[in-house]
DNA sequence: TTGAATGTGTAACAATTGTGACATATTTAT
DNA sequence: ATAAATATGTCACAATTGTTACACATTCAA
């Protein structure tokens, strides 16, 4: 059996390292691998363990009603996928999930998290935290879907991505799947984009974006 | 000290009710009470405890960037505010909470959460799963702003609080927190809202709303 | 009961965004 | 290297929504 490196996934790494170990050898689990851009798991679907992508990285989307796509975000591994929705009373995973490259997914049964939970807090408590991490992430994707105008989508996002004053930095979205992410048409969403660089406010290379007027940006929230 | 009765409360029904009243006697927490339209927590403070609703019941709403408030929901007593916070790495609260009438609310230390869940299993189960049920809230909160257009809004919002075939509902909202809870502006929603009654699809009176034809309603989704 | 406050209906007009189409650029796979 | 696939820029026009304003209805409180 593979060694698993759990230390920089946020529920485990409390875990001690021989915990870990101890942890691994008497959990029942399977691991699954996949190809790039499959669907592996459809919204809707059962949720009946928790899901901890180990290698690779997937997105998460999600089928509107009227069939338009909304992004919601990409994950990377160590991480575990949707893992609220193991206790939830309707435990059904809301959104669609593809892999961008490669992937090894790890089940480990609901019971047997419920084990986990009881006989190591520190994996409770960061089990919790993350859950609780992951509540906020909703949160904050709410507050920019309620951001009316693009150009304050745009304003909100790059402000939250931004990492010191006037420095490059980079989103690793495409035009497209930002548009998704913003829940915007594509073509809208690059207008915007054109009217905010021709104004001087912002620098976009590829996938580089230098905000070049902070004061600028700010007010396209208002 | 008042006895208080937590049986309806979902994170601590499944208590066995001794169980409850020893729980209380040990738990250290304090009672604080508040008036009508009190607004007694704002967005951005400190969650340094569970905050649970003993009695009547508040509103929840997100001040966006540009000053626009987005509601979020109405939370009536016996039930917990914004639980998951406690345990999140920035613990803070992300919405302002309103009270709608005079109000009870009992608040619990984050250590004394985390000593609870650890002596009590059924205590810890219920608050995860109540947890996941507001994750999953987020979701459904997220999936109604991703619809683009305000009669899709309507329609899906409306299909989600019909009970049974053409039988009349109550909608415990006014059309000003309608409109904000579907974040577009007031004389839009009542625009929208009187074409799909003269199309014949809905019967609204006062806040008692009635759907005379659910395949046109459906319709309005795509 | 009566005035005040709040909620609803509606209109003209402005502003923003979506649509569909196309050309061009860039990336990817063979 | 080259074709195919994907991504981007841009346009004219349509559709939807927001804004502001005001009349009228309803509810609430003194």
């Amino acid at each position: 059996m593979n060694k698993i490196d759990l230390t920089s996934c946020p529920i485990c790494s409390k875990l001690q390292i021989d915990n870990q170990e101890t942890l691994l050898d008497d959990l029942k689990y399977s691991v699954k691998t996949y190809k790039k851009n499959e669907l592996i798991i459809r919204q809707g679907e059962i949720c009946d363990g928790l899901y901890m992508l180990m290698l690779g990285s997937v997105k998460t989307e999600m089928i509107t009603e009227n069939g338009n796509t909304l992004g919601i975000e990409i994950i990377k591994a160590p991480l575990p996928l949707a893992p609220a929705f193991v206790f939830s009373d309707n435990n059904r995973f809301p959104v669609d999930v593809t892999t961008l490259e490669e992937v090894e997914i790890m089940k480990i049964p609901k019971d047997e998290i419920m084990r986990l939970m009881i006989t190591n807090h520190d994996f409770m408590s960061s089990f919790m935290t993350h859950n609780a991490n992951r509540t906020q992430f909703l949160t904050n994707r709410l507050q920019l879907l309620s951001i009316k105008t693009i150009k304050g989508k745009i304003a909100h996002f790059l402000l939250e991505n931004s990492t010191s004053e006037g420095k490059p930095f980079n989103i690793n979205r495409n035009q497209t799947e930002l548009a998704e992410f913003f829940g915007v048409a594509r073509p809208s969403l690059a207008r915007s984009l054109s009217e905010i660089v021709q104004d001087g406010i912002i620098k976009i290379e590829k996938k580089e974006y230098t905000i070049l007027n902070y004061k600028g940006l700010r007010e396209l929230l208002i």
